[in-house]
DNA sequence: GCGGATCAC
DNA sequence: TATGGTGATCCGC
């Protein structure tokens, strides 16, 4: 790529550098750029810590620490096709009627009203957020690098402290790019063990308040304090303050809180006085809509760069924004993202707290980054290496899978993913190794630099049967909910499979090569997957798959509860009412009648007079 | 139903 | 020199 500069004069500087930020056509090579910068600082610029810092010096020297690498000219390719995607977006904008507006403006005026009858300003969410976690935690046991600069990572930074990030220093920032910005920067690595202890004692003391709590991660958990509040007859900062207070006596670590009538604006509010800080959004809907009214719409979890960038084509940068212009949306954005829009406008959101151990997960995958190469044995001794990793989670959560998949990333970043219907539910090395080994050859040749594999479509080893999204659910039902991975492991067998390890005597040969270089447990360049200790590796993993299923069953109940009547069609008997979260029948005409009844009642009234009466 | 893209943490 | 891993969802085809 860059040879196609060599014939540019010299020592012309500044030619060179817009030929460098050149793409395809002149017009929007500036605008690439521009926003080129912006997508290189990462996703994290909006966090908190970041006061004073001179976004324009670091974004340009992230600029300059990454030009000419692949990753740049990656993000480069990404930025590109982003501005066609939004340049569209604006076209089409242009080109609906005056009919079409109206007709959507009934629509959106209608489900409007829907949304508002079904507004639950009843319940007191909490999201709690632990400040800087990774590194507070740190700060425990170092109490010298309170006042230095320093992040918790590898080669990509998971946090930082506050000092870092008065320097411009982010997590998710690669390390040599922070040391660019801070060369004083101190990384330490990752103790997960250390960081669930201490997660581990906060949990306990917001069981107190919530013993449904739903922990997300390590550092970050919604509550519902409804009833803690009625009970000792505390307002809901108070309650909070508390908590919060006894957070830190107790672990010597910071939370931040945000009160709100629902998850989606407890999560934001959560952000406004961090760190060491809360904020209460008020349970009314002028509290709620004023609170979003300003709120910048890439504040909102679900809205990242890409849709922000649409909806600020669109005219839309806050919440505010997206009633004037809910007509265009709909109909050039899709109903599922219109609906959540209108959501984000209103401040409506989950009003159920559930634990997290209730919701089942969809897939498991295993993935790698090393030295990128097109060395087909490597690739291989990657397969297997990513192969045994995937087995140990297998057997640990008693899965299997129908499908598998592998993935894997071009030395250019380009990622590429294929999915494979098994004949048998696999969940073993031998059989991962051997379909990954098929996909891989289909693909060759190729340069990677990341391969991935992963199962979906899960088998419940112990109840031989098909994964359920959405248990039936609670203690009155089902007090043996699916808990504690440490006795899943005690009831794995290893199914009767035809599979045998690898085929030919060369990859055999390959295979008792790696073995020993494993069995060596050498971390020496040959092996240059540098992996991690299996305990901690297995931890993050544990952490990255409860943040997930989190997630989802968080949006599962926003979907819900936000009459998207995308019901689960569970094969149990008693659902949790997404609404009202009373125990009902799951049969559909059951289920639909009282849903119905949940939205036909004055919401409100019922609300308020009726708390706890559920 | 697959593969790509987006998003969160 | 050099930019992560896990999982979910949505969309276009």
């Amino acid at each position: 790529m860059t040879s196609t500069f060599t014939d540019m004069p010299e020592g012309d500087a500044e030619a060179e550098a817009s030929a460098r930020q050149k793409t395809k056509s002149a017009s929007t090579s500036d605008i690439v750029s521009d926003t080129l910068h912006h997508r290189l600082l990462g996703p994290s610029i909006q966090k908190s810590g970041q006061e004073g810092v001179d976004q324009a010096a670091i974004s340009k020297i992230i600029y300059n620490a990454s030009v000419g690498s692949k990753y740049f000219e990656h993000q480069q390719r990404k930025e590109a096709e982003l501005s066609t995607k939004v340049d569209a977006v604006r076209l089409l904008a242009e080109k609906v009627s005056r009919q079409e507006l109206d007709a959507a403006s009934d629509r959106i005026s209608a489900r409007i009203k829907q949304l508002e009858v079904g507004r639950d300003l009843s319940q007191t969410i909490v999201h709690l957020d632990c400040d800087a976690f990774y590194a507070s935690v740190e700060e425990l046991d170092r109490p010298d690098l309170k006042s230095k600069p320093f992040a918790v990572g590898g080669g990509v930074l998971c946090t930082c402290n506050y000092v870092a990030r008065k320097y411009g220093v982010r997590s998710a920032m690669a390390k040599f790019v922070a040391m660019k910005i801070c060369p004083e920067l101190i990384v330490l690595p990752l103790n997960f063990p250390k960081y669930i202890e201490k997660s581990d004692a906060i949990k306990k003391i917001l069981t107190e308040y919530d013993p449904n709590l739903c922990a997300m991660t390590l550092d970050e958990a919604y509550m519902n304090i409804t009833e803690y509040c009625q009970r000792v007859e505390k307002s809901p900062e108070e309650v909070v303050s508390e908590m919060r207070r006894r957070v830190q006596n107790d672990t010597r670590l910071t939370v931040s809180a945000g009160i709100g009538p629902n998850s989606r604006v407890a999560k934001i509010a959560s952000n406004v006085n961090k760190p060491n800080g809360q904020f209460v959004v008020p349970s009314t809907r002028e509290g709620v809509m004023d609170f979003m009214k300003y709120l910048p719409v890439r504040k909102v979890t679900g809205i990242g760069y890409v849709l922000e960038r649409q909806l600020n084509a669109l005219g839309v940068n806050t919440c505010g924004d997206i009633l004037a212009h809910a007509p265009l949306i709909s109909e050039i954005l899709s109903d599922i993202q219109t609906n959540f829009l209108l959501d984000c406008y209103l401040g409506l959101g989950s009003t159920v707290v559930r634990p997290i151990e209730q919701y089942e997960r969809k897939s498991v995958g295993c993935e790698r980054t090393f030295q990128a190469t097109s060395d087909p044995v490597v690739l291989k001794r990657k397969i297997w290496s990513i192969a045994q990793e995937l087995e140990k989670d297998c057997k640990r959560l008693n899965i299997a899978g129908r499908k598998f998949g592998f993935k894997y990333k071009k030395d250019t970043f380009e990622l590429v993913s294929r999915i494979r219907v098994m004949p048998k539910q696999v969940n073993t090395s031998n059989e991962f190794y051997k379909y990954g080994v098929q996909m891989l050859e289909r693909e060759l040749p190729i340069t990677v630099r990341l391969i991935g594999l992963r199962i979906t479509d899960l088998v419940d080893l112990r109840r031989e049967g098909p994964m359920r999204t959405f248990l039936r659910g609670t203690r009155t039902t089902d007090p043996a909910v699916p808990s504690g991975s440490s006795d899943e492991v005690k009831h794995w067998k290893p199914l009767e499979l035809e599979s045998m390890p690898p085929v030919t005597t060369e990859e055999a040969d390959e295979l008792d090569d790696l073995d020993m270089m494993i069995q060596s447990s050498q971390t020496a360049h040959d092996v240059d997957d540098t992996e991690p200790r299996d305990e901690l590796r297995s931890v993050s993993k544990a952490v990255a798959e409860s943040q997930s299923r989190a997630r989802n069953s968080f949006k599962d109940a926003e979907a819900a509860s936000s009459l998207q009547e995308q019901l689960p069609q569970a094969a149990s008997n008693i659902v949790a009412c997404p609404m009202c979260g009373n125990h009902v029948s799951s049969e559909p005409s059951a289920l639909n009648a009282h849903i119905d009844w949940c939205l036909s009642r004055d919401a409100i009234r019922q609300a308020v007079g009726d708390t706890f009466t559920q």
